[in-house]
DNA sequence: TTAGCTGCAAAAGGTTTGCAAATTA
DNA sequence: TAATTTGCAAACCTTTTGCAGCTAA
């Protein structure tokens, strides 16, 4: 079943009219193998165990290509990499601003603020592409036991 | 009254041990006088008319420092430089990932959002740290001619 | 006087780009 | 064959850092 969503995926290329390199189906078969957030860094080391010779701008080129055609959405979950996975199973996260902890949410959650949002500003928004900052439970006891 | 506002932070970083130096009352100035969101560059410029050698490196310390007093703030709007802003007068922003337009919101409109958030999950969010990402309304009427 | 700040220059980190060679269809 | 894709290396952009000299208190 891992196939066959690497399958499907390589349809879709086909069907947008790009060509099926090592690097894609090698990239495609990381971001399926991958349970979560994969910085392109990450990425580049998860191919290189089979694929050594791959080079990091061409992932970057193919990550987004894969985002242009709505295959990957990239996060950006605080100060660091942005990190890339598929557009299924896209979510809103909390991430700890102390601790870097993050919470991974449905993405039904946010969807009565983004009614609101709707409704006052005509503005459609997406939670999913930055994180939502602020603290987690145990960054908060510890801020106010460091205070007193 | 301005003036007043630059004393009043002067003071702030006096009681925090902190120097007073040509640098950083510019940049308080700057700072103050800047009606929005600047970046470090846009804020370099700005004091450069005035003291053009004050290094872009100075100015990235001195911010960094102002953060840890509670002064300044910076946001990530999207994938360009960090903005900052007087910590007073925090906002959240909707930031059309088209066309790059932002609208300010009153922090007050995410309360009911933060306290679910605080319910469920006991996370204190911050809505102001990142913005919210989506289409506004020109660039949703946009794409969907385009579809057509 | 002396700790804190600064300028300069260089480096770091993440991402993008130019180009010639390789590869897919 | 012809156009796309790639590897390599270099550039880019924003931000950070090391260090010697300057300056505020």
């Amino acid at each position: 079943m891992v196939d066959d969503a690497i399958g499907q995926v390589i349809e879709r290329l086909r069907a947008r009219g790009r060509r099926i390199t090592v690097a894609r189906r090698a990239l495609i078969e990381a971001l399926i193998a991958e349970p979560g957030h994969v910085t392109a860094e990450e990425l580049t080391a998860t191919m290189h165990a089979q694929h050594p010779d791959v080079a990091e701008s061409t992932i970057y080129r193919i990550l987004d290509d894969l985002e242009q055609l709505g295959i990957v959405v990239h996060v950006h979950l605080g100060h660091g990499p942005a990190v890339y996975h598929l557009a299924t199973g896209s979510h809103v996260h909390l991430v700890c601003d102390d601790c870097g902890g993050i919470i991974e949410l449905p993405s039904a959650v946010v969807d009565s603020m983004a009614a609101q949002l709707r409704a006052a500003f005509h503005f459609e928004s997406r939670f999913t592409h930055f994180s939502i900052g602020g603290l987690c439970q145990g960054c908060q006891l510890r801020s106010r036991s460091d205070d007193g």
